[in-house]
DNA sequence: CTGAATTTTCAAAATATATTGAAAATTACA
DNA sequence: TGTAATTTTCAATATATTTTGAAAATTCAG
């Protein structure tokens, strides 16, 4: 396999696990083209690379920005704006992780909070039951963002330790 | 607020969650619904309580099952099927990551070896430093892996003991 | 300032995904 | 078995999402 080809897969192979996890294909494509690329890629490169639109590139790399997992870089003597990726996995994996959840959990929490409160004078046999299920899941959530938070919040060095002490 | 009304809550919640992550919205609606019903429903019902048709409610159903979130429920004297959704939330939101991980994931990490084995042997700086980005993300895959597939394992004290020892 | 280079926006078009509904297949009761 | 109830399938349709591309806004060197 030559390294194009190779890099060409990994941006495929990128874009489809994108798609399928709520994750927009294009920017998929566009991190693992800059994580693909030892040097800074302006909008054009990026477009070119990807047979994107000036308008997909620009959302793409916006969002990615947003997600605080590619950087801009400033090259001397040249107007335009070139883009990195975050090259370190942990920390990208992380940042990804950390705003989904913010961004979609977050709310539908509250909202088993609520639904939780609202059903739990309910008398009927079968409003137990509901306000019982709701409460298990939101009791499971809550407990795996407890667990979320601490992993986020880790170090390097102690989060190995905490997930070797996980296996064992 | 009035147990309907929490309970449709319940279902636009969970159907919009779902969305965000890759699962279809009538599924997540489907499942939600089995999950608020005290009794067996059928298909007849489930399209009458969602509004949807019957293909799709057929459809939704089918995938629960496949999923193995969703059990038939023969009642004595119909000739309908009947379906109740698995209550044990621990239970089914692990039977949903197992699934979604061995579909979706595994395929990928599959490739990405593939890649990085294809590019162990590359001279050239820029190939090494690909190599050595897929390989980052290989072996954090891996090690996910590996917990995860732990943590599956687990029965319901072991997991509680492991996760406290993750917290402190 | 001026104006060319660059970036951003967003309505329209293209594409992808979900849903319908009726015909075909299957089931199980008489 | 015959037949009516039920389930399944899938082409057609509807809906949602993504992408384009050109116009507007912004930036910055001269």
């Amino acid at each position: 396999m030559k390294l194009d080809e190779a890099k060409q897969q990994f941006i495929d192979t990128w874009g489809a696990l994108g798609s399928e996890w709520g994750i927009n294909k294009s920017v998929a494509q566009v991190h693992a083209l800059l994580l693909a690329s030892t040097k800074p890629l302006s909008t054009d490169e990026i477009m070119e690379k990807l047979v994107i639109s000036r308008g997909n590139a620009n959302m793409s790399i916006r969002q990615l920005i947003e997600y605080g997992i590619v950087y801009k870089k400033h090259i001397a003597g040249d107007r335009k704006e070139y883009f990195v990726a975050e090259k370190d996995v942990l920390k990208w994996a992380m940042k990804i992780a950390v705003m989904r959840k913010k961004k979609e959990l977050d709310p539908v929490m509250e909202i088993l909070k609520d639904i939780s409160e609202a059903t739990e004078d309910d008398k009927t046999k079968d409003g137990q039951a509901f306000h019982q299920t709701v409460k298990d899941i939101q009791v499971l959530t809550e407990q795996l963002e407890t667990i979320a938070n601490k992993v986020f919040q880790s170090n390097r060095a102690d989060l190995l330790i905490k997930l070797f002490k996980l296996i064992v």
